[in-house]
DNA sequence: TCATGTGAAGACATTCACAGCA
DNA sequence: TGCTGTGAATGTCTTCACATGA
C-alpha cells in the first residue's frame, strides 16, 4: 500500500459519510461531480482521491454507492476493531463522547478517564469512566492505541506522556498547546482559541460580494 | 498587505502564545531556533513566517519577545475590537466559552444562542445567552462578524444562513457536515468525528521507534 | 455526447544552503 | 563563530486537459 496524501485521506472520511447519508435513496449510483459538490470539492479532486481505493467507476452509471463507500472503508478503517480512550470529561469531553456515539462500528471510545469522583465508575453511552490513575492499566488491557486528550491545559503533557507510554500510537489533542512526544506518534491538534483566532482572521479577508471563495478550511 | 499563506497565519497565532507564556522571564530575547522549538518547527520555518511582519531580528541577541509579538499581532489582531456570536450552549458550547474566556482583548465572544429557556438570559463568563430567535437582531445590533456554530447537525445549516445573513463573515463550524454558504464567507470546519477517524487512521500508519515523525497537523 | 482516469502543469509550502554581519 | 534573512531547490497538493470508451 503506497502512502496517501493526508488531505485525501481527511477527504475520503468525508466522502464516506456523505455516501452513508445517501443510501437507501432511490438511485444506486452517483457522478463524481455530484458527490464533489456535496464535498465542496471540483469533481477532478474527487477522481484523483479514489485512486489509491482502486476502486473504478464507469463513465456511464458514475460510481454504486454501497462499493465506494466499502472500496473507501478498506483504507480508512482498520481491519479490525480500533479502540479509543478519552482523557478529561469536562464539557470538552462530553461533547466529544455524544458526538462519536454510535458513528463507527470499527472505532469505538472505550475508557473515559477523570478525577471527578461523580463521574469515576459510571457510563455513558457505554463509555465507562475511570480514575486517572488507572490510564495506564486501562489502556494496556484493553488494547487502545487512540487517544483523545480533552483536560486543560496544565494536565496536557502529563496526561499525554502516560497515555503515549501506556501504548497510544495517536493522539487527537484539543489542549492549546503544543505536545512533546516522540515522533513516531501521530498528534492531530485541535486548538479551540487558535480556531477562533483564525476564523477572526479570514472573516477579516473575506470581503463581501466578491467572487473567487476566501477559501475554505477541511476537517 | 501581500497575501499571507493559511498555514503561516495558524503559526503566527501559536507563535504569539507561545511568546505570550515566556513574557516576564528573564530574557527579553529568543532565537530564532528557541522559539521554533517550542512551536515544534524548523528555525527556517518561524524566520520565513516571520517575513510578513516587517520584524528584523538581531543575529546577535535574536528577537525582542515584546516587539516580536507586537509585530505579530499588528498581522492577526484586527485594528478594532472583533466580535464573536456562539451558537449552542451544550456541552460542546459551553467548552468553547471556557476553553476562550479572557484570552484575547480584541476578540470576545459577547453574545451566545440557544433555545433552551434555562439558559437564556443568563451570563456566562460575561458572554449573554440570548434566545435563537434574536440572531439576526443581536448580531447585527452589536456588529458581530465571526460566528462559531456548535449547534446539533440538523439545525446547523438553518442557523449558519441566518448568522451569515444578518453579517458573519467567518464562521468556525463545529458540526459534521458541509455547510452550503455563500462564497465570500470564510468556513472553519472543526469536525469532531472526522478528526477521531484521521487520528486512528494515522495511529495505525504510526510503527512504534520509526525514526521520521509520521507527520503532525498543526492547528 | 458525457463522465471517467491520469499525465502534465501549476500553485502552494517546506527545506536547504549560503551570503552578510557583529 | 553563530545567527539572521532569503533565493533556490525540493516536496506536496490541486487543477488542467485530454485520451478512452459506451
Amino acid at each position: 500500500m503506497n502512502k496517501i496524501p493526508e488531505k485525501t485521506i481527511e477527504r475520503m472520511i468525508l466522502y464516506r459519510r456523505l455516501l452513508l447519508g445517501i443510501q437507501n435513496n432511490e438511485t444506486n449510483n452517483i457522478f463524481s461531480h455530484q458527490l464533489a459538490a456535496m464535498a465542496g470539492v471540483t469533481s477532478a479532486q474527487l477522481r484523483k482521491d479514489l485512486t489509491p481505493t482502486g476502486y473504478y467507476g464507469s463513465p456511464v452509471h458514475g460510481y454504486d454507492i454501497t462499493q465506494l463507500m466499502d472500496s473507501i472503508s478498506e483504507i480508512i478503517d482498520a481491519p479490525q476493531m480500533q479502540n479509543v480512550a478519552l482523557a478529561g470529561l469536562g464539557h470538552l469531553g462530553r461533547a466529544v463522547l455524544d458526538y462519536s456515539q454510535g458513528r463507527r462500528p470499527k472505532l469505538q471510545i472505550i475508557a473515559a478517564f477523570d478525577t471527578d469522583p461523580g463521574k469515576i465508575n459510571r457510563a455513558i453511552h457505554g463509555c465507562r469512566c475511570y480514575h486517572t490513575d488507572e490510564i495506564e492499566k486501562v489502556i494496556k488491557e484493553n488494547n487502545i492505541t487512540v487517544g483523545i486528550l480533552a483536560v486543560p491545559v496544565d494536565e496536557a503533557q502529563e496526561i499525554a506522556d502516560r497515555m503515549v507510554n501506556a501504548g497510544i500510537r495517536g493522539l487527537l489533542n484539543y489542549a492549546p498547546m503544543q505536545l512533546k512526544l516522540p515522533n513516531d506518534v501521530y498528534v492531530e491538534n485541535r486548538d479551540m482559541i487558535m480556531a477562533v483566532e483564525k476564523a477572526a482572521y479570514f472573516a477579516r479577508q473575506s470581503v463581501k460580494g466578491k467572487e473567487g471563495k476566501v477559501h475554505e478550511s477541511l476537517s
